[in-house]
DNA sequence: AAATCCCTGACAGAAAGTGTCAGGAATGTC
DNA sequence: GACATTCCTGACACTTTCTGTCAGGGATTT
């Protein structure tokens, strides 16, 4: 019996019986009662609850009602802690990396498959590279809340978008793209799109994007190959290809 | 990361995207793709349905509603995501920012309610400042995660902490310490602490902390203040004071 | 005081996990 | 048909982890 048997064996004894000593668990299991001591603490290192009291009539007992009720996550919850996961690790050398990798694939897993799916294309979309230079950070703000969702949207339904740009010339024109990806430079954002009237690709700052919305008569390929680079180079970007 | 860890995080994986290869898995996981194989066979003895279709466009997918599923995070997953979403909002104003701390909410709610007291007077001694300067940075080192288990140990179980420290002079002394804190400027990390033989709060940088062990026989006072500050002042850092 | 029970550390031998290499079978592409 | 891609298995040396034993500490009840 392997020891990953074991554990989920040790779990449903728990589950099944009130309280227990650990010598019974270490007959019932075949094992050391040592052995039983390191299960218990595998157990709750994976976040089971379970009292304890010594003396006599004491024993380990699960504590029922605390175990896992599923929590359910909006879109923007899980993007956002995802994409703070992201970010700091490539900000920094985080100690507790690994841990946020296997949390942020619980986080996606909880998720129903078409959200996942959704998610994960969108989460794929959107790249962290390292922060802005000064003179560009200087006077950029940070993109509208509104104006992401419709992004977003743009994303998962593959829709075109129409939005005003203002150029660094402060020439203002009317662009429609294909939006592709999100570049972040902290605290500068970009759209990496294609612009469909020019039929190149462009990076857009949003911050000199204004009244964006949906272009309702244009819609991609149905699944063209996503962007899978983690840090830039904003020389060599290149855009999707319909596949 | 442990074969245990890993498996749920393969899950993870599986539950999250629709189809992958084990190529791609193996990457994700750091493992070699003949482990992966070992561990979709576990996954698979352990009841979980799966295809696998080979050739070109080919991969795994795991067979969904054939298996009971309930997300349950691990601790030092929540801190790490709690503190990837502190130190990115830190670091950058983030659109999404509002959504993670609801996802945080959430997060936080799914422990059981001893854990989730633990949890939060843990992640309240974590001090997340700006990042450290140039000569600070230099030749730092990320703090072993073993070194930083020992800590979360010594925090939770309020035990007192031993460890050979070398100072700035290269001289190298045993210590004897009170853990309070932490404090980030990354990529350097410090203990805030009280030195129990000079009987007066220190800071130690972790790259310079070898051999750290907890001390059996110290404990502190079982609830004691706890910082409350969101950018230390490194000059006016005070100490925890005993309630 | 004594007994019972939970819990931890250390250590050596045992067991399991891991990567590399080799190869087979099915599927799609050119 | 040749080739690339992908799933999958076996074997073997090497490494890591696990396991039992021993020792001891602390809490609780009798």
């Amino acid at each position: 019996m392997s020891r990953l048997d074991r554990l989920s064996d040790l779990e449903a004894h728990l589950r099944a019986r009130g309280e227990t000593t650990v010598g019974s668990l270490a007959a019932a299991l075949g094992v050391s009662e040592r052995t039983v001591f390191r299960d218990l603490a595998a157990l709750r290192a994976r976040g089971l609850v379970m009292d304890a009291d010594p003396g006599p009539g004491g024993g380990v007992r699960l504590d029922r009602g605390l175990s896992p009720h599923a929590v359910q996550f909006t879109l923007a919850e899980v993007v956002s802690l995802w994409f703070a996961a992201r970010l700091s690790q490539g900000a920094s050398n985080l100690p507790w990396s690994g841990a946020a990798r296997t949390g942020l694939a619980k986080l996606l897993g909880s998720l129903a498959r078409p959200r996942a799916t959704e998610l994960h294309a969108l989460c794929r979309r959107v790249i962290v590279g390292p922060p802005a230079s000064e003179p560009v950070r200087a006077g950029a703000r940070a993109p509208e809340r509104e104006l992401l969702g419709t992004f977003e949207r743009a994303f998962s339904e593959r829709r075109g978008l129409g939005f005003h740009y203002t150029d660094q010339q402060g020439r203002q024109t009317l662009r429609r793209v294909e939006p592709h990806g999100l570049l972040v430079e902290p605290p500068v954002w970009y759209v990496l799109a294609r612009d469909l009237d020019k039929g190149e690709p462009r990076m857009f700052r949003m911050d000199r994007i204004a009244r964006a919305r949906l272009l309702p008569d244009i819609r991609f390929h149905p699944d063209f190959a996503v962007i899978d680079v983690q840090v830039p180079d904003r020389e060599r970007w290149r855009p999707l290809t319909a596949a």
